[in-house]
DNA sequence: ACATCCTGATGAAACGTTTCATCAATTACG
DNA sequence: CGTAATTGATGAAACGTTTCATCAGGATGT
């Protein structure tokens, strides 16, 4: 059926090695051929319509020239969050211009191990796990099966690479920047427990807090998540209460979380940054489109998608980096979304 | 080095082709193996942790189980345009479903055609193209290697397939009940003219405002394109303009557009929807957290991405679909930013 | 003139599956 | 009881590459 190697050898009257040599760039053999043959061998490949088959390429190399890439909570993550979207977009053009192709894995959260075993099977030559659950016993299973693997956005034990961004600076910052406001009552709604980062923008901001010596009795912590819905039902839950005993500010694990607080405090009546001000964290490409537009903390996400293929590619490639973990900076984006706390 | 079938059998002590008929589900050979055979190679293969190589299957059986994706505008669509991001998971979550692995190439939209040819060659047992340009030769290439593919969101000629939703109606339906608001003077934000969804939604403005009798003089049609700031500027060119001659509404090509027109209207201090209505036409998740929330066309993105990748695994598994070529219905999801004409 | 080295080239052995053709032994059937 | 069908099982030939080992002959070096 289709035309192979043989095809075009024999139509050009030489070997089937002189032909792969000829044919494809990535021959590593010591198989010499000269001008005559290599243009007899040109010219019978592109007048049969040769098709190289990289399947074939692959069985005897064990390579693949294929990533998989591993992107959780399939149902919120990947829909829902322009974050997930700017980072695969980063991903898959990195990867691209190293000639690597992108496989693409989800999974509900419960499902990740499961799904990534799919993805390892299929044989990829390296897995990126992106937001991988902190209970999740995935890298035991590359490690298993010597797959390279890089986590991103999660740390991992020192052998392994990562990419983060500086979580707990970020909380930190975002923080800081409403006490500078003259806040006091700042409340911080949590992300989801099973991320890692989660974690680290907590202790960011009760370190910027204890920082300014505000009293704990000021802390207002509030269980929340990283979508639109569970930014809402907190503003919702946190600001029905009377006005004293209510922060003047929030600080909101991301920038979903803070739309949907937005929205609560607009169908609260409550004023944007007249009355509340709010800093979200991501920095994605629809937080400035928000009305008021979003101050927010911005993460360097293009950068950790290239950076995770730049290290995974390396791995692969048998070049070890020498920084194995990395955590790049974030900065304070400054809009419209906080002001001077009503009460100084 | 890795553990092959070879490897079972002998442990097991019977044939590779009893271990590849025990150990493997699509073994469609007529190899019989018996209980106590079965047993042994199970726990042959558990205690030896036989790890499953799909290469060599797709080397002779010609089929790799993966499904290729084309997104072209790298850096437009996929990045900004959370549309895309919905088609992806519903594209992915579908597939997943039929054991199809999931390729992912993008392209800009000069190189569809080479990127396209990048995917073909890695030997994907078929390919999904979203909005192909329009001048753009995939479709020939495809056939020309006799791989299957769906185009989606572009009309193609009959012998193939495609999905779609009524953009024509999409287009009526906006500028309709724009007008039975009241309004008359509506202007269209056109999207860009290489994506063919843009000459329908401009032929349903036009049929709208013909069949209510709007004269020719009070139809606006601005240049424009499918993202954010192409949609500020041209609001921004639209409204800067004298009171009178001005639109008391837009129909936006989609909601990035439309998101854009919104913040330029908010810059110029006109309020949305008191003294100018616009309607959108996607409906993504984010169109709702806009402020005010975007009344909009709802396109089944979901349903769509589901539909191609049905109609794209029946092909590749021989059953030829009924109908090839599909047009999903669209309506309208009225929120906050349209109402009754100030003139009226 | 002899050994050495390079160049151009080739045949054949992998790579790890699937699957076809074949076969012996058993069971079913009329 | 003889023939046919079924069951359990196997060896070997694909699939289309890469790459190793080998070789003939010409050039080079001493």
């Amino acid at each position: 059926m289709a035309i192979t190697l043989k095809d075009v050898a024999k139509h050009a009257g030489t070997s089937i090695a002189a032909a792969s040599a000829t044919l494809n760039p990535g021959n590593k053999s010591n198989t010499r051929v000269g001008d005559i043959a290599r243009q007899r061998i040109l010219s019978a490949a592109s007048e049969l319509g040769y098709a190289y088959n990289p399947i074939a390429k692959s069985l005897v190399t064990g390579k693949t020239g294929v990533i998989g890439l591993m992107l959780p909570y399939a149902d919120a993550f990947v829909d829902q969050n322009p974050f997930c979207a700017t980072l695969l977009a980063s991903i898959v053009t990195s990867l691209m211009q190293k000639h690597y192709n992108l496989m693409l894995y989800t999974a509900t959260s419960g499902s990740v191990t499961e799904s990534s075993k799919v993805a390892i099977d299929s044989r990829v030559d390296g897995i990126l796990l992106v937001v991988p659950p902190v209970n999740s016993d995935v890298f035991a299973h590359c490690d298993k099966r010597s797959i390279p693997y890089v986590s991103v956005i999660r740390d991992i034990d020192e052998n392994a690479c990562s990419v983060n961004c500086d979580d707990y600076t970020g909380g930190y910052m975002a923080t800081k920047h409403l006490i500078e406001l003259g806040h006091r009552r700042i409340a911080h709604f949590v992300g989801n427990p099973d991320v890692s980062t989660t974690a680290a923008r907590l202790e960011g901001y009760r370190a910027a807090m204890h920082d300014a010596g505000i009293p704990e009795s000021d802390h207002l912590e509030v269980p929340s998540g990283f979508l639109r819905e569970p930014g809402y039902q907190s503003a919702m839950m946190t600001f029905s209460g009377s006005p004293e005993s209510t922060p003047t500010a929030v600080f909101a694990c991301n920038d979903l979380c803070a739309a949907g607080a937005l929205q609560a405090l607009s169908e609260l009546g409550i004023s944007v940054p007249d009355e509340v001000s709010i800093v979200g964290f991501d920095d994605t490409p629809f937080s400035a489109s928000l009305q008021p537009p979003l101050t927010t903390i911005r993460m360097p996400i293009q950068e950790m998608g290239s950076l995770a293929v730049e290290l995974l590619v390396n791995i692969i490639e048998d070049r070890q980096p020498t920084t194995r973990q990395h955590c790049l900076p974030v900065s304070l984006t400054l809009r419209s979304s906080t002001s001077t706390s009503p009460k100084t």
